[in-house]
DNA sequence: TAGTGGTCTAGACCACCGT
DNA sequence: CGGTGGTCTAGACCACTAA
């Protein structure tokens, strides 16, 4: 390691590496792989120095950027632990609606309307990288906050990756959904895209919601990504925001 | 600075403040007192240690700080300089709206439809920590793009902030608002918060977007802040969402 | 070529956690 | 107490920019 990449004295291509990438690499290789699971610890940052023949310094500049991208938490005392989507904290990393007074909605339940395999529609596809008419499950689902259903989610998995998914398995698994993704598929999701339209409640989606069609409802169409920016979901969910609203952070 | 509040040894009670955040403190007022103006350079990492008396590391770990909150920007082998809001890279970052294909939009183009001075509304003056019915003043403008309107702004400011601003003067200014108001009125953003939610349309504000009432609007509701979490600007946009969409990445 | 930020090291010590 | 991450230092060298 230590002479692999460094001192860029040759003529050479990819601009430049600095060793401490190369081993965010090495770390990112080792969670893609299963190595390190979520919620267990890594090895210690010494240990890891020792490892890859390089400083404790180096070490940390890669864990510090792993854990600005929530791959990675350390715990001062405790050590540094693959990130899970089981946890309190993770919860409210991709769920942005909060209740009016800015606070984290309280009892948010889910009901799954249904579960079902299908090919792909092109747009779906598309977004997902695979081949047009390609297997994919698509689940549908309502949340209630308050006992009023408030979000109605269309979400599109791809079919290889969620073989054996179905709607016993989702109404009978309680907490976030991408918990169960990770524990049971072994896909993590690490980063989303979304997009935000405001759009009319069809006359389909309407009842699902208690609201006359016509409605103003917050769209927000979700591309989560895993490991190696590959797309694994893609999500459309529509909001009757008059007691929920979608808060962002601008800095 | 050496021997102030650093080796927790004594009995305490802020916890613990490692001596880079001192150093970033001394840099914040810095640039809150105007010692560094926007787009100027601050002084070299080497000088700033020589002058607080500590390691060049340890200033670095600062400026790491404050360029990760956009207050500063690192440029190799040139210098660290000022955030400020005339820049191509920093238009983006408070204007989340995107075209269809999610490139940047074109050429939005501003018109001012008003601006008054008045007493602040009760729930403006709330958000604005004003006393009720202080002055305030209010701008509504329409911004267009690809020549349509397409977002509705009303822009609520601190009158006492910003005494002298006018249509006529808002109209002649080409370029991001906040670049306005950073040299006239010498009054950086920092961050903001948003809410968002769909709405109808209005009569009022139906011809002004030129769709019907009741059509479904995309309400962006803004709290912008300047040093020390103080907000000085509410900011409620309603935008057409067809060929515009709200963009947000989630990590 | 001089000056700036960016990387890397080695070592010391501190704060926090569990036992 | 021992182990972990967190801070701080001093110094060397590299990459980039501008004159």
């Amino acid at each position: 390691m230590t002479e692999s990449t460094r001192g860029n004295h040759r003529a050479e291509a990819p601009t430049f590496s600095p060793l401490y990438r190369q081993i965010k690499a090495l770390l990112t290789r080792g969670l893609q792989s299963g190595e390190w699971k979520p919620g267990e610890a890594i090895p210690s940052e010494t240990e890891l120095a020792l490892r890859f023949g390089v400083s404790q310094g180096t070490v940390r500049k890669a864990i510090d950027e792993l854990a600005g991208e929530n791959l990675l938490i350390r715990r001062q005392g405790r050590g540094t632990f693959v990130g899970t989507h089981h946890e309190e904290k993770a919860q409210f990393r991709f769920l942005r609606l909060r209740a009016e007074h800015g606070g984290e909605p309280g009892g948010m339940e889910s009901r799954i309307l249904d579960c079902r395999r299908m090919r792909a529609p092109v747009d779906i596809a598309k977004r997902l990288l695979l081949r047009s008419a390609e297997a994919v499950v698509l689940v549908r689902r309502v949340l209630s906050f308050e006992g009023r259903p408030s979000v109605l989610d269309e979400i599109w998995l791809p079919g290889a990756l969620f073989r054996g998914l179905s709607a016993d398995r989702l109404s009978a698994y309680s907490g976030p959904l991408y918990g169960l993704f990770e524990t049971e598929f072994g896909i993590r999701m690490i980063r989303a895209t979304e997009r935000l339209r405001a759009v009319a409640a069809d006359k389909a989606s309407a009842p699902e919601l208690g609201v006359e069609a016509g409605t103003p409802l917050l769209l927000v169409e979700r591309v989560s990504y895993t490991y190696q920016d590959r797309p694994v979901e893609v999500r459309r969910g529509y909001c009757v925001t008059d007691r929920l609203h979608y808060h962002n952070e601008l800095s």
